[in-house]
DNA sequence: AGTCTAATTGCATTCGAATTCAAATTACAA
DNA sequence: TTGTAATTTGAATTCGAATGCAATTAGACT
């Protein structure tokens, strides 16, 4: 068996200790009596070495506590194993959920996920430097931004997929969830039973999601003739889809039958304002229908009526989409759609 | 003014594209016609150059988009700026806002935050491992760890902030909220009210929050001379709270007048179970209350009693005490404790 | 102009692991 | 046993920025 000298290793040892310093390529490297490149190469998959050899270091390093610095490495490979992950903070897209699918999609891979949480626009630029200062593999932005924005990466060569976003100013990657198609269905379901006066309850101005989600819902309407409709521009929070639809009915008198919001959390803000303050029957007296399948759209207390979005392929997809266009960065983009399922409750 | 060679500037250009590299100090500097040194130090704060110097360097790198590259940096200075945190994504502490507060707060510290989430146990010595690997700077563990786990950290001398737990094995800092004290507080308020018949759901037999929690309870009902008390386990999903209620008063025929749950989400669950499904008035039949503030425990359909942890203060230290342990690694550990705030709301 | 100090700048080295290429060892066949 | 091929190993270099130290320049003041 491997030979090792167990003197060299506790003189090693101790001197580690005492400097206060943790233990290198070169501390494991003198203490087995070997090259620092055979240690190197004893932690790499498919190397080249003597089962004697990988016993012998592989010991070695377990005694040091010897573990390859990423960092190091990271600087000769060009290969941080690093990907940035790009959330805002909208009540958007449950992006809990999502950080968790993220999250072990991307250890299955053994990347990590540096995290960025916009807050604010003018944190953009400053991420974005961030983002390119640390040599990351790649991109998930699951954020909304502007087009100049995308073209940064695109300029640098930085792979990225956007997630729940599209653009056509830059090719890029992309993973979403039908937004139209979800909408059209909801607006069918919605009138097959009979509904015909409706409220749609946007998000911000400046979302796509958002965007996208009306036009497809307004899309269908008018092509089943459908006139009677009111639209209010929410914030995807529940309290804007509770106060919107609060003020619609008793403050501007219109009182719709049928309410369609942009994400779940709305729709379950305007439920409670049906319920407990304007004393609406739901679905009786009027319908709500959301967009997502967050967790708390199944809770009794709602019910919700709406459209799940197939996260975890989602997720999936997009991870599996970024490493192999980090692994090859010629690939042409690709943009992938998923077909949202419609969940019927009790609200619509 | 500083004077520039844009012939050169443009050739460097032109190389650094057609070699598909990005540029490196050296391009800067060979383009600005100064030493690579130089240019550093004009990325520096602080650091020894004159304006004309800065003022040319800084124009090149604009040019060539440079960017210190971070990991080389880290490299050298031994100093990564970034953080490991590590949840585990138990419904329990209400991670998501966490996460938005721990990002705010190293980001005003230009420190970046590596994500691990945990799924299973299994995955703890990957993670460590990964952790000492990246060279991170601290690690703030908001995850239910084995002392021993513990220890990893403590032995290599990586600062950390335990989140919402305590230990007394390893010295260690820490910041969570009194857990006992808010028990205590909802214990007071449902027995001057009359309650007397209690009813615990505890979270996970192995967290440690479920257990002070519970402990604080149990204690103050204890001293309150009250013996009616049943506990169950539930794991702090919504449909274990739900399903606990359900089961103990249509199974085991047992009613209890309040509830105790070990966090919101439970809570909300109860909520649910007693109104929808047991035909119970909320307050008036059973008192239910939670733990944490989670968003949803204002929605109008629950309006929950809870104690509110003041995420804000607590994020904000944990940060605070993880860069100063950073700064200064002989400083001894501190525990911070933080007082959570009773929010009455309808349901008790 | 000359001297002396202070502020800039550049040279050379360093961080720790991966990798190329050549040297050394082993394996195996003849 | 010898020769050749195949496998292991090691020496030397590399990645990109920071920094101690020496060299240079600028500035201040006779």
């Amino acid at each position: 068996m491997a030979i090792i000298d167990k003197s060299l290793l506790s003189q090693v040892q101790a001197e580690l200790k005492s400097a206060q310093q943790r233990a290198t390529s070169y501390d494991v490297a003198r203490a087995a009596g070997v090259s620092q490149s055979a240690v190197s190469r004893c932690f790499k998959p498919g190397a080249s070495v003597s089962n004697k050899m990988r016993e012998k270091v592989q010991y070695v390093a377990k005694q040091l506590g010897y573990q390859p610095n990423a960092i190091a490495r990271s600087l000769i490979t060009r290969r941080s194993n690093i990907v940035a992950v790009v959330v805002n903070n909208d009540a958007n897209l449950h992006y809990p959920e999502l950080l968790v699918e993220l999250s072990r999609d991307f250890n299955d891979r053994g990347v990590h996920m540096l995290l960025f949480m916009l807050e604010q626009e003018s944190d953009v630029t400053s991420m974005m430097d961030q983002i390119w200062g640390y040599q990351v593999d790649g991109v998930i932005l699951a954020a909304q931004l502007k087009d100049e924005q995308l073209a940064f990466f695109e300029t640098r060569n930085i792979p990225f997929v956007y997630y729940n976003r599209t653009t056509n100013s830059v090719p890029s990657s992309s993973v979403s969830c039908d937004n139209a198609e979800g909408e059209r269905t909801l607006v069918n379901m919605l009138c097959d039973q009979g509904y015909r006066k409706f409220c749609i309850i946007t998000g911000p101005a400046d979302s796509a999601v958002s965007a996208n989600r009306m036009q497809g819902a307004l899309t269908r309407l008018h092509e089943l003739d459908i006139a009677e409709v009111q639209i209010i521009e929410g914030d995807y929070s529940y309290d804007s889809g509770k106060l919107s639809l609060k003020n619609l009915i008793q403050e501007q008198g219109w009182t719709p039958d049928a309410v369609i919001c942009a994400n779940d959390i709305m729709a379950l803000g305007c439920i409670d304002a049906a319920k407990h303050s304007l004393g609406l029957r739901v679905p009786e007296d009027i319908a709500i229908v959301g967009f997502d399948g967050a967790a708390p759209a199944r809770w009794d207390a709602y019910q919700l009526t709406t459209i799940v979005q197939p996260l975890e392929m989602m997720a999936e997809a997009a991870v599996a989409m970024l490493m192999q266009r980090i692994e090859n960065p010629d690939m042409p983009p690709e943009k992938r759609s998923f077909s949202g399922i419609l969940r019927k409750g009790l609200s619509a």
